[in-house]
DNA sequence: ATGATTTGACCGCA
DNA sequence: TGCGGTCAAATCAT
């Protein structure tokens, strides 16, 4: 990849970041919203954050604007989807099982093509959202299976958030993460599942291991173990310091990021043992 | 009983 | 045709 290409690629995944940040803050202001307490400082703080944040996001369009072409919306994913698969209640609690077998024909479904994609490389597997397994599969060439998740509201809301998880050769304790759409799910609901730093070193084991604890179950088990701190203000705080130096520092260059745009699960050999940090408000 | 995970089968795309 | 992504029945966990 040549260098204009990959600042390019850092530029979408900044902008990308950015829009989530804002998204997230939105959130916050909603809740605080909702909550009748004496919070108008934090209201006001959450204000500037969008301030700032737009800011920011006009300033990186103004400096070279991006083409319509390089940002693949996650909504053009939904285009794909017009086999109705969406709609439909799938195993969501599974209590309404198929009535009958349904063996040989599943009813049609295309697979998603172009949604918004980025790929992170972290220890740590949380997000502030939270995802069902949907499935696993030993990919040719790979020593470790790849995980495959959506957001838990998928049917519920129409989420259409995936990930894909892949613990990686070169660093077995780090893990590709590679996150697909957008989410469009109201969190409010759900006790947003924050939890900064959880470290998994057993998690997706290789082929011979497979039937060990999923993804999921190891972290509910990392859940009980690591209840430190579960202060969701401080979080935020600590996702906001992040987020800044994160800004600071890709002005020279921080190679968190491997693609935006199309689907890709390559990652060559880089080196990047603080990528975790830009996972914390990557979702 | 309900919801999550496992895992083989199915499907679309290159 | 093979590979990767998704489905969904069976199973597990709470």
């Amino acid at each position: 990849m040549d260098i204009a290409s990959n600042n390019k690629a850092i530029k979408l995944k900044v902008r990308d970041q950015l829009l989530q940040c804002h998204e997230m803050t939105t959130k916050v202001q909603q809740l605080l919203s909702q909550d009748g307490s004496d919070l108008g400082p934090a209201k006001d703080l959450v204000e500037k954050i969008l301030g700032s944040i737009s800011d920011t996001i006009s300033a990186l369009d103004s400096f070279e604007p991006i083409s319509p072409s390089d940002l693949v919306t996650a909504a053009e994913g939904s285009q794909n989807a017009s086999c109705d698969n969406d709609g439909k209640l799938e195993d969501s609690g599974d209590s309404q099982k198929r009535l009958g077998p349904v063996k040989g024909k599943r009813g049609c479904y295309k697979r998603k093509k172009k949604s918004e994609t980025w790929t992170v490389e972290s220890t740590v597997l949380e997000d502030t959202f939270s995802w069902r397994k949907y499935g696993q599969k030993q990919i040719l060439n790979a020593k470790f299976p790849r995980s495959y998740f959506r957001c838990t509201h998928k049917y519920t809301q129409g989420c259409k958030a995936t990930k894909q998880v892949q613990k990686l050769e070169s660093e077995p304790r780090m893990f590709s993460i590679t996150y697909i759409g957008n989410h469009t799910c109201n969190t409010n609901e759900v006790t947003p599942k924050i939890k900064p730093c959880i470290h998994h070193d057993e998690i997706i084991t290789d082929s011979e291991e497979i039937q060990s604890p999923s993804l999921m179950t190891s972290m509910k088990e990392e859940e009980k173990n690591h209840h430190h701190g579960s202060s969701t203000e401080s979080d935020l705080q600590l996702v906001w310091q992040e987020m800044l130096v994160f800004a600071e520092e890709h002005h020279h260059h921080h190679e968190a990021v491997y693609g935006c745009g199309e689907t890709s699960t390559s990652i060559n050999g880089l080196d990047s043992a603080d990528l975790w940090s830009c996972q914390q408000f990557s979702v």
